[in-house]
DNA sequence: ATATTTTTGTTGCAGATGCAACGAATTTCT
DNA sequence: AGAAATTCGTTGCATCTGCAACAAAAATAT
């Protein structure tokens, strides 16, 4: 293919392109923080922390609230209760629902990752400056519908 | 857990878990064109964007640039080979390499799916208005080093 | 020149993922 | 009320994924 006769295109300026590749940096790069040293999935840890900072969220919920699969919130939580850090518990008003509770274990674990995550943002937030405000308005308009 | 004794933690303010959300859903929203209606995959669609927009890449050229695995990489482009939609030849100069190139169907192909891309990019910087400059700057900012 | 190290692409394999199917519970309809 | 449709969470299964191992080639070192 000598002649290529294709329309003009900028992958480097194609916006899902690029917020691909940076949240899968962002996401590996968080990782390796806990993942090695406490084990956790990056599943694990977006399940865990809504369990942390709602109230007894269920499945369904936390499927809704970070758009995880809830086959994969499903089997991220099966494995936080397999070691012990949330706990899974049938609500009595409706059945079909599973309330996840983080356990004194979970609550520790939970405390730990926290400042990494928050010391993350900061770097984060140093490298944008003055335009953390503007960026944070523009991912609400691309994230509102 | 009734009492918690968590750090202060917003998570909807929290930058990875804000693009990785944005990401997997415009992700999902661009695969819907393709995969069903041209049996094209993410990693597919992303490998054969390169090889249609820069001269002959190795596997290599394209692991660098889109940030995908090589053996994602690999992979994909034996798909698109096994399809007709591109070649892959060894690089004379240095043998470890393998060129890989668009045939005709692959441009076919490509020219098809371009314009889809495009009406995309568009419909998002219509929903972004005069963010979009400002977006752009925060991006170039967080992809940099 | 020979040996060592590095680079490139592929592959094997264990684990993760997405999607459909399913059973149980609830809601809606007639 | 009972029947039909919907919702919720889990699981089976085929595929995808990440990572290490590998062979071939090239670059570097001795």
């Amino acid at each position: 293919m000598s002649t290529k006769d294709l329309p003009e295109f900028d992958l480097e300026r194609f916006l899902p392109y690029r917020f691909t590749v940076l949240a899968a940096r962002l996401s590996a790069e968080m990782a390796q923080h806990y993942k090695h040293e406490f084990g956790i999935s990056n599943p694990e840890w977006r399940v865990l922390v809504n369990v942390g900072y709602a109230e007894n969220p269920s499945v369904r919920d936390i499927e809704k609230r970070v758009s995880l699969e809830k086959s994969k919130v499903s089997r991220a939580a099966a494995r936080l209760e397999a070691r012990g850090l949330i706990t899974k518990v049938e609500d009595p008003d409706d059945r079909r629902l599973v309330k996840l509770d983080l356990t004194e274990k979970g609550a520790d674990l939970l405390s730990q990752l926290v400042p990494i995550a928050l010391s993350f943002q900061s770097s984060l937030e140093n490298k944008l400056g003055a335009s953390e405000a503007t960026l944070n308005e523009a991912l609400d308009l691309l994230l509102e519908d």
